[in-house]
DNA sequence: TCTGGGGTCCTAGGACCC
DNA sequence: TCTGGGGTCCTAGGACCC
């Protein structure tokens, strides 16, 4: 987390540009493209999961949905009584990394001192370039008109001394606007907003907090440290850091990379026999290891993950002495530990987290193994992998998942 | 008809070693 | 027979973000 107080400083400024309504605008655009007549940004929309696998969540809501009342995360049902009319249309992640992207380039004209901060925000350090491009505001709103112009999207920019700052001011209102966010606004514009409002503040903290009669922002920035610190331990001084606009942080355009990956399902119906489980963490392995492949990494830790009926969820994990991106061995270790975790009752939802992503392995073999077995196996992915590439990734699978009705809806 | 999927970071407790 | 800390590593779970 980014509040580090060290190398905060008043000469820095901050852009941070967020799409508004991101999915939904991308999908609108889309589907204007494809022929389309309506515009979806105009309508009471929403992008939405799919019900019929019980992923059915609000994932980005129109304008006019958003006036109805509806919001990010709420099931489709529910925002339905809110809205009678809603529209709900099918997320299409292709399209949005394709305009994202596409942002992300165009800003790249201007500065390469940008961090990707998700698949529609980022930061930009526009101390850096101030020198060639000027004013900050005059420049934010002329890139947040190129943006709309050339992209046919719109987004909102904060300006701030860091970038903490830069995102609260992003997120004031919206959309299409321009906010500024700078040290000597805090007091006025910051603290008299909701405790909530402030990032890294959520659901349970923000209700501890009211508990304490921490009720706006201002309220904990003014907190006194002794009296949170038995609540909040660690987090207290990053807290009250954050409410106060404090953030040293950089921004960091070098694409780190990921330190784990992870592929899990909400299945249509829940499982009951650890077969059906198998299935789901054998075309979960293939997936994940696939990926890792690409990478030319390695996992050093694999995790399964269940959730059942109640939405409760379980993990069960086990460092590897040897990192591994192989299907089988992947699969095998998943299975052994579902074997080791399941407590039988329903399955909601299976996950598998690889973790601890290495670039190359030692492999050294245990006792009673042969290399050449390890070889064969690594060969025999290698093989699907190229077959994957030239045909695509549907054409094969493993024999053992054919036609099984979960892989379907996979 | 409650509640996606992919991440990061933190905490607490246990095992183990010195 | 009972009793120490300190440090590190590992695991499970929780909180938060988009």
């Amino acid at each position: 987390m980014w509040y580090n107080v060290d190398g905060d400083s008043m000469d820095r400024i901050i852009f941070h540009i967020d799409v508004n309504n991101a999915f939904l605008s991308w999908s609108a655009i889309d589907l204007l493209i494809n022929g389309f007549k309506e515009d979806i940004r105009n309508y009471d929309a929403v992008i939405g999961g799919d019900e019929s696998r019980r992923a059915g969540i609000v994932l980005a809501k129109s304008m006019g949905a958003k006036k109805k009342g509806i919001i990010t995360g709420e099931t489709l049902y529910s925002a339905r009584k809110k809205c009678p009319g809603l529209k709900v249309y099918p997320p299409n992640y292709y399209v949005y990394q394709t305009k994202s992207n596409s942002l992300f380039t165009l800003l790249s004209k201007y500065t390469p001192d940008i961090e990707i901060f998700s698949i529609d925000e980022c930061f930009i350090d526009y101390g850096k370039v101030k020198k060639l491009y000027g004013d900050e505001l005059i420049f934010a709103n002329k890139l947040k008109d190129e943006i709309q112009e050339k992209l046919g999207f719109t987004v909102n920019i904060g300006l701030g001394n860091n970038k903490l700052c830069a995102k609260m001011a992003s997120d004031f209102l919206k959309p299409n606007m321009i906010h500024t966010l700078f040290n000597d606004e805090i007091k006025d514009k910051m603290w008299s907003l909701p405790i909530e409002e402030l990032f890294g503040i959520g659901k349970k903290t923000s209700t501890k907090l009211r508990g304490l009669n921490i009720n706006t922002i201002g309220d904990l920035a003014n907190a006194d440290f002794d009296k949170l610190a038995p609540y909040f331990k660690n987090q207290t001084i990053k807290m009250i850091n954050a409410a106060n606009g404090k953030d040293g942080s950089p921004v960091i355009s070098e694409q780190v990379e990921s330190k784990g990956i992870s592929n899990s399902t909400t299945l249509d119906h829940d499982l009951k026999t650890s077969e059906e489980i198998y299935k789901v963490l054998h075309v979960i392995a293939d997936n994940l290891c696939t990926a890792l492949r690409e990478q030319h990494r390695y996992a050093c830790v694999v995790v399964v993950i269940l959730k059942d009926r109640y939405f409760k969820s379980y993990s069960h994990q086990m460092k590897l002495n040897n990192g591994t991106n192989i299907t089988s061995e992947v699969f095998g270790i998943s299975k052994k530990l579902l074997d080791e975790m399941w407590n039988l009752e329903p399955i909601r939802l299976v996950g598998i987290r690889l973790d601890n992503l290495v670039k190359e392995v030692n492999y050294q073999m245990s006792l009673f193994e042969s290399n050449e077995d390890r070889t064969k196996v690594s060969k025999l992915d290698k093989t699907v992998d190229d077959l994957k590439i030239k045909y695509g990734h549907n054409v094969i699978g493993n024999a053992y998942l054919k036609d099984d009705n979960i892989i379907k809806k996979y």
